[in-house]
DNA sequence: CTGTTAGCGCCTTCAG
DNA sequence: CTGAAGGCGCTAACAG
């Protein structure tokens, strides 16, 4: 990029040695005598010498670069995940390098190729379909170290993922607590083949003994808080008698909340409402979120340090591990328990 | 990272020829047969070969690789602009290196380091501070092709940014307008030395013919909506007579928002209420929120597109140029003039 | 203690 | 139409 920078033999010209000796001293080598060294290293400062990593990586075999591979950018939670793998990474010495699937499996096989071509030291992926991982599979089996950031089905895969099984339990578990017996689930992720949070949702109907209703499921057809928004609605004018509802991420919620308010229907009176990933704007909703949270430091950190002991790994890699992070919910107002009541009985209502 | 992934020469060794041909042949070239090329890209298919772009690069001498700096990835509008980045430059073949330099110069520019020794062809950077660019400004002239995604007060820089100026005086314009007269400012870049908002929203009171009072300047100290809570939570408790505020981005607009809620300040009936970045989440908050609304989309399309030309001029780059993308006023409830009436008259308050 | 040689994987130039 | 030679910037092995 800058149009001539400095070479190791440039360095070497200007002090009367070789490239060779130059690179060493620069590296501190006992081999070279202080004297020269300090030379050596002033020569390299005067000249703004920096080494350069692609040569180097070419003989290392080793860019310490690791690529990560994020769905959709806009989900919040997804951002703090790549801000923590950043920070974990960069203290490390490794860099980061983004790309974005869009949930579409052919862009996410293209990522994949570009990161193998540009020699990645390894991955982290937020695979678009938990289901088709196939794609991934291979890679792994030649030898490249990989971590998986959603759950893997086939335990095949390393992976580091919040337990969102466990989380949509617990979530559909208070609200069955709390006597709802009508709950509805929005959710993107099925179409996808991401089937955990429903399954937990399914689980928690299970335990408190009552029937799945499929007409209670209610799919936004998009990741967006407007796509919630309208789906919602259009829900709500179907009158299933619904009082609770549980979304499967915080923005899906945000429009559910959206769609409350313009149909007059009170969060939490009249609908319990939970969301999932409590976001930092959840705290600060029209009604503040009741949300499963987790923590996405303590995920990514996980994650990295997974990813790093697999690529320090020498020979054939270790066998797949997997980590799930817990999850707890954080109760504020939406769904009705805050002040002890039930949700039925009303509470504060929507307020502000 | 694969153990052994796939080169030039292994594909020779199958084929029967030479790498130099393999080369020629999996690019296309007509100066091999149409037939020895198929049996070569065949065997090349077969071996699952992608060219090391590492390899390439120290030949090409450039990496398809940007470079963008962020300050802190918290903020969802710096996060959107990363991904419109992304997507601009993965068209293009470009791939996205990241770090964060939390606003800390220092961290900054060990970032510059970073992705100079990476032999990127060329960064994007959101700094830290404006009026601190001394350590880019050599970059600059040693050849490197880099965009400021800020103001550069000094023009020396290529530079793609909202108009943050403006932006704060077309708020301040509009509360003004709203016959406020009394209006604070919250703000976290006044420290770091990034100025213009707080010029625009000066300049805007200077158009009202209305005294700047740096009593009504309020400094959350960070940046998160944590910090405005607390910090707009006390000024409130000082009783400045203030009838409005103005918020520097969404995120401590929000804080604001549940201070007001807090001490039972209606928004926008007691306090009239904007910020700045028009945020998903802001037209989902309590009080939907009136805010400084910019194309982050359109404003990284410009700075890639700007970048890649500096990266694609031969010789000396041209002069720097700034570009600034226009801010609009997005008018919500917030600021009480939704439903036509002043504010202070009261409008229909802050109910959800 | 330092210089020389070779090679990482690829591309370009020049021979054949 | 294909092969051989040289080099990108750096490091590793071996000489001297």
């Amino acid at each position: 990029m800058a149009r001539q920078p400095t070479r190791l033999k440039d360095i070497a010209a200007v002090t009367g040695v070789t490239a060779n000796t130059v690179s060493l001293a620069l590296r501190g080598s006992s081999r070279i005598p202080q004297e020269t060294r300090d030379r050596i290293v002033a020569a390299a400062r005067k000249l703004n010498y920096l080494p350069n990593q692609v040569a180097q990586s070419l003989v290392s075999r080793e860019t310490k670069t690791v690529g990560l591979i994020l769905t959709s950018i806009v989900n919040p939670i997804l951002t703090q995940a790549a801000r923590a793998i950043e920070r974990e990474l960069a203290v490390r010495g490794y860099s980061l390098m983004l790309a974005a699937s869009e949930n579409d499996i052919a862009k996410e096989t293209d990522a994949l190729n570009v990161f193998r071509s540009r020699q990645v030291d390894g991955m982290l992926i937020y695979a678009a379909s938990h289901g088709a991982l196939d794609h991934i599979r291979p890679l792994r089996r030649a030898g490249y170290p990989i971590v998986l950031l959603v759950d893997d089905p086939t335990r095949r895969l390393d992976m580091v993922s919040v337990d969102d099984r466990r989380g949509a339990e617990i979530a559909t578990d208070h609200l069955v607590g709390l006597g709802h017996r009508r709950i509805a689930f929005l959710d993107a992720g099925s179409q996808l083949g991401n089937l955990e949070k429903l399954e937990g949702y399914r689980k928690g109907l299970d335990k408190g003994g009552i029937a799945f209703d499929p007409r209670l499921l209610v799919d936004p057809g998009g990741h967006s808080a407007a796509r919630a928004h309208a789906a919602v609605a259009a829900f709500l004018a179907r009158r299933e008698r619904t009082t609770a509802l549980l979304a499967s991420n915080d923005l899906l919620a945000f429009g559910a909340l959206r769609a409350c308010r313009d149909l007059g229907v009170s969060v939490p009176r009249d609908l319990a409402l939970v969301g999932f990933d409590d976001i930092e704007a959840s705290d600060y909703a029209p009604v503040p979120l009741t949300t499963v949270h987790y923590g996405a430091d303590e995920l990514s950190k996980a994650a990295v340090d997974r990813l790093l002991e697999l690529i320090n790994t020498p020979g054939r890699l270790p066998r797949p591990k997997q980590t799930f992070i817990e999850p707890t919910l954080v109760v504020r107002e939406s769904c009705g328990s805050r002040d002890g009541g039930r949700a039925q009985r009303g509470g504060r209502g929507a307020t502000r």
